[in-house]
DNA sequence: TGCAAAATAGAACGATCGTTCTTTTCTTAT
DNA sequence: ATAAGAAAAGAACGATCGTTCTATTTTGCA
C-alpha cells in the first residue's frame, strides 16, 4: 500500500442530499426522471419523448433510454415519482394537524397550495387521467393506483372526522371526498385553462360549503 | 339545347336530411368530421391523425386533407361540431323547461346523460382542457370559446333560477355554475378513468346538496 | 352528351418517434 | 495504476406524422 492511499480521495464534487451515496448512474437516472416530470407536467404523459428529455439533460437518446429500457418504464418513474411529491407535500405535512376536522382542512388547503402552483406547470393525475382512461397497461395502471392511494388516504381522515363527531353522524365520507375532489378538478379547470379570475376563492367557499352541509351541529359556527 | 336536356335528371341517390341540397364534398365533408369527432372522443384532440381519419373513412390521407388545409383546421371543426351536438343535446331541450330551478334541474339531468354516455367515449370539453390548457393556437381558441359558451348558458339559467326566487337572494350564479361544473368533472374522473362504481349518484346527491345549500327558504323541501 | 371543375388518389418529402446495436468514454474497486 | 464494468454516445432502423405535388377519377352543369 503506498501512503497515498491512506489519504482521503478527492471528494469529485460536493453531493447533493439526494444523491449521497449513490453511484453515477443513480444520481443521473433521479436527475432524468426530475427533467422527465418537469416536462410532464407541461406536456403530459403521453407527450413525454425521450428525446426532448435527451435535450433538457444535454444528453444523447440512447443514454436517456439505456436508464430505462423503454419509454413506458420511464413513464412509470415519473408517475411515482410524482406521487412521491404528492405525499410530501400534500398527506404528510397534515398527518401534524389533529384527527378530525383540523386535519381534512389542512389536506385541502395543501391540495390547494399544490394545485396555485401547478397552474403553470400542471397536474399528473389529472392530464393522465384523461390520457390513459380508455387504454390499460402498466403506465395507467401506476397511474390509477396512484390516484387511488390518494383518494383512499383522503378517504379515511374525512373518516376520522366524522367518527371524531366533527361531521353529521350520517354524513357518508365517500360522497364528501368526491365533492372535495370534484372541487379541486374545477379549480384546475377554470383556472389553468379558461383562466377564470377569482377561481380560487371559489374552490375555497365551495369547500366551506361542504363543511356547512356536512359538518355535525355541534361543530357548526351558528 | 338536345331533349334529354328538358328531362329531368337521375336523383343519383336518396340523400340523408343532413345533406340535402348539398354537394358531394360537402357530405362527404360533413361525414369525416363525424368520423373525426368520434375518434377525438376516444383518444383525444392531439391524438386524432389525419391517417386514423382516412382509415376509418377508407379514403387516402391526401383526400381527407384536402377538406381542411390543415390538420388544426380539422381539430377546429372537430371542436365546433362537438359544440353544435352538446348545445342540441344539453342546452336546447331544457329551454322546455320554464325558467327557475326546473331549467336547472334540466340542464343539470341533460348534462349527465350525456356525461352517462361519454363513459365509454370521452368528453372533448373535458380531454381538451387538458391537452390545450398551456398552449396557444386557433384550437385552444375554439375550444375555450366553446366552453365558455356554454358556462355562460349555464350562468344565465342559474341567474334566471335566482331572479325567479328559487335561489337565495345572495347567491352568486358564478359560485353555484362552478359548483356544479365541478360535480361533472368528478363524475367523469371517477367513472371513467378511476371505474368507481355508484359515481353517478354521488354526482346526484352533489347536486342536491347544492341546491339545498342555495336554494330559497320558500323553495326547500322543509 | 361533353367539358370544366371539383374531388380523390398516389407517391414522395422531411421530421420525429422509440428502439437496437456498436463503439467510446468514464467510474469504481482492487 | 490498471482492468473490469458501468454509463453514455453515435449511427441507423422502420414506422408514422403532416404536408406537397401531380395524376386520375368523379361530379355537375350547359
Amino acid at each position: 500500500m503506498s501512503v497515498t492511499s491512506l489519504h482521503l480521495k478527492a471528494v469529485p464534487a460536493p453531493l447533493e442530499a439526494a444523491s449521497r451515496g449513490q453511484h453515477k448512474g443513480q444520481q443521473t437516472k433521479a436527475a432524468i426522471i426530475d427533467a422527465a416530470l418537469g416536462l410532464a407536467t407541461q406536456i403530459g404523459l403521453e407527450g413525454l419523448s425521450i428525446g426532448a428529455v435527451a435535450e433538457v439533460m444535454r444528453m444523447s437518446k440512447s443514454g436517456v433510454f439505456a436508464h430505462f429500457g423503454s419509454r413506458e418504464e420511464l413513464q412509470i418513474s415519473v408517475v411515482r415519482e410524482y406521487y412521491r411529491r404528492f405525499e410530501d407535500e400534500v398527506f404528510r405535512p397534515a398527518l401534524a394537524e389533529p384527527r378530525g376536522l383540523p386535519r381534512v382542512r389542512a389536506l385541502f388547503a395543501n391540495w390547494m397550495k399544490r394545485v396555485a402552483v401547478e397552474l403553470q406547470s400542471g397536474c399528473i393525475f389529472i392530464s393522465g387521467a384523461v390520457e390513459f382512461d380508455d387504454r390499460s397497461g402498466p403506465v395507467r395502471d401506476a397511474l390509477a393506483s396512484s390516484v387511488q392511494a390518494w383518494m383512499s388516504a383522503l378517504n379515511r381522515a374525512v373518516q376520522m372526522a366524522r367518527e371524531a363527531g366533527h361531521l353529521r353522524a350520517d354524513a357518508q365520507a365517500e360522497q364528501i371526498a368526491f365533492e372535495i375532489h370534484a372541487i379541486i378538478l374545477a379549480l384546475h379547470y377554470e383556472a389553468r385553462f379558461l383562466k377564470t379570475p377569482g377561481s380560487m376563492a371559489r374552490a375555497e367557499q365551495a369547500f366551506e360549503g361542504i363543511l356547512a352541509r356536512y359538518g355535525s351541529p355541534a361543530s357548526r359556527k351558528r
